[in-house]
DNA sequence: CCGCTTTTCGGAAACGTTTTAGTATGGCAG
DNA sequence: CTGCCATACTAAAACGTTTCCGAAAAGCGG
């Protein structure tokens, strides 16, 4: 005789009382209620999770998806743990809790979510890392829970989904550059494979070819988002026959790699090459010199998929009556030493 | 009516042996149990999670409590989810399954977790951030809840945890930059109350006495750990009147921040100065020059701390004989550019 | 053919909670 | 005084699963 039993008997009431107290219902004397309180306190009860969700079919729990795969371990650089400080200030005024689901890499991530899904263990769920084509997103339509997608998809008709303003951001590095003279402008980015890859390099070509520059597929350099990667974007750049003077980089991550390449190659960065990042993380400022970049903040990216996931709840959308389905996250261009390099003056 | 109930009707068989059937119970007949799978397979049934562990106590769910503050954020660097690769490694060869439980920055980490383990939605924790004292390790015990906990701490008697060996990586540090002739040696680590910052100058100092060299108080540069405290350490090393000839870094991203402040004081890092960080990430190899510092397999250390767990649960106990109650992991000295500075030649 | 063990299965209890339906009690209008 | 309603409570059912216990069937040695 455990839990809330204990606790009825302690009280001499009944334990259906106990619980109508416990969780605010309306039928319950206050002094009573007081005195449940009051006794629940002193011996540190709190409701099992497993009966109460087994009554009442739900858990309070957000589920986040993520993936620990090498690839995000070097790339994401505490992406998620900056986005869940933002996603907890909201949940936790509703008493929802978040639970960080990591997809284990030699794992399908779909197979993954399912068996999470059908543990019952979540009542939401938020994806990341979401592919063009995801059969998670058909799962969790089919199972009917409720859930947000961070990262476009064209699967499963029109889901809820947050992705970033690749398109603004691309936009921005090519008009600046092109403001300053640049007409071969490289790109650094992973391959079309990736999600991020596609788009980003789609919205480049849409902007040169908004100011009238032909698409050069020799400039687009498939590698990898890391230091790595950057070294690599580095090399092959120098070894092209029509060089660029200007190069975007997908991942801020790169840029390290790719200043250790061009000081070999005695190139100075916004000196003799026009050089912008995409995401800001806190290193590019302490680069020699500091990296022009897009800011966004990541607490405020977590509160907006709080919110959009709770407007999808039909148990909270009350307070979030959201009409928009998808938001495109914009991200603000922080200025920096790396893309003074100009061509006009 | 859903669940194994539809199941069970479905073969015309009682909800008894189905549910023996999947759990591999011995007293089921082969045939049917074969049916049974097929038919779990065909309709897609999951064993409901809540309706399980109320049943058996137990939920198949290992907790993983991290912090997410700004200070954790900025500083930790995908630690987190580089080691949940060697967590999960282990853990599912037993079926069990990885929580991430991200305590939010404005709730005492003891309340969270107290509420965490009160819904009973794990079997065991790991807990991260271990403080010198540490209520948290004082509820685990009292709840029985088998844990772990990342970080060495005083609390709660003799209990099972594993930490880095700053100790070792102190001595070799201070052996290597002594033997090249050095005698200021200059450390920037975060406050004492930092666990971390409290042990790792406590065996840097150790060490240096270890030598025949005094302790200078005025040496220990006390600053965030994090670029921005990097170049900070180099501004306040600058300051000193009696100038050390080499420093070592808590954090290597500190190591970003103290080149750009030695940059602008035209002090090249392995020339005029001999510098050594700690925890290599993988930045370090890409700073000109490159930094020499201590490498870890943060999936090795995973796995570890998985058996580690594994070894306090009595249900897996057996597999996992293990003596030891605490672990020092050891970290591997990779030699880069930065300390080439000496005074012997 | 009998008694015994082994195999295989069905029925039912149990886990801890919430919620529904029902029951006293008291107040109040008629 | 009677009938009615609001209040505050109790009792019991229900959520989905696992596991204990007993029983039927089957095998087997005598």
């Amino acid at each position: 005789m455990k839990g809330i039993r204990q606790l009825a008997k302690h009280l001499d009431i009944s334990i259906g009382t106990v619980s109508r107290a416990l969780n605010g219902r309306p039928d319950v004397n206050e002094d009573t209620r007081k005195r449940v309180l009051a006794a629940a306190e002193e011996l540190g009860y709190v409701a099992n999770q497993s009966g109460r969700s087994l009554r009442q079919g739900t858990t309070n729990v957000i589920g986040l998806m993520i993936e620990s795969s090498k690839e995000t371990v070097e790339n994401s650089d505490n992406f998620f743990l900056g986005v869940t400080g933002g996603l907890q200030s909201v949940l936790s005024r509703h008493k929802l809790d978040l639970l960080m689901l990591p997809c284990p890499n030699d794992e399908d991530p779909h197979e993954y979510l399912k068996r999470m899904v059908a543990r019952r263990i979540v009542d939401a769920m938020i994806i990341s890392a979401t592919q063009r084509v995801d059969k998670r997103i058909d799962l969790l339509i089919k199972t009917k829970i409720p859930f947000v997608a961070l990262g476009r998809s064209t699967s499963g008709g029109n889901h809820t989904w947050i992705d970033l303003d690749f398109e603004g951001v691309a936009a921005c590095a090519v008009d600046r550059l092109v403001s300053k003279g640049h007409r071969r402008i490289a790109i650094a980015a992973p391959s079309n494979d990736i999600n991020l890859g596609y788009i980003f390099v789609d919205a480049y070509r849409k902007s040169l070819e908004r100011h009238g520059i032909a698409f050069d597929p020799a400039l687009v350099i498939r590698v990898k988002s890391s230091e790595q990667g950057g070294y690599q974007a580095g090399h092959e750049m120098l070894r092209l026959e029509s060089k660029p003077s200007a190069i975007i980089l997908i991942y801020e991550l790169m840029a390290i790699g790719l200043y250790r390449r061009l000081n070999e190659a005695g190139i100075v960065p916004g000196r003799d090459l026009a050089v912008i990042g995409f995401r800001e993380e806190p290193r590019g400022k302490f680069l020699q010199p500091s990296l022009t970049c897009f800011r966004m903040s990541l607490r405020d990216l977590g509160v907006e998929l709080a919110e959009t996931l709770l407007a999808t709840m039909p148990a909270y959308a009350e307070h979030y009556p959201k009409g928009a389905r998808s938001t495109i996250w914009p991200l603000e261009l922080a200025p920096g030493e790396s893309d003074a390099f100009s061509l006009t003056s």
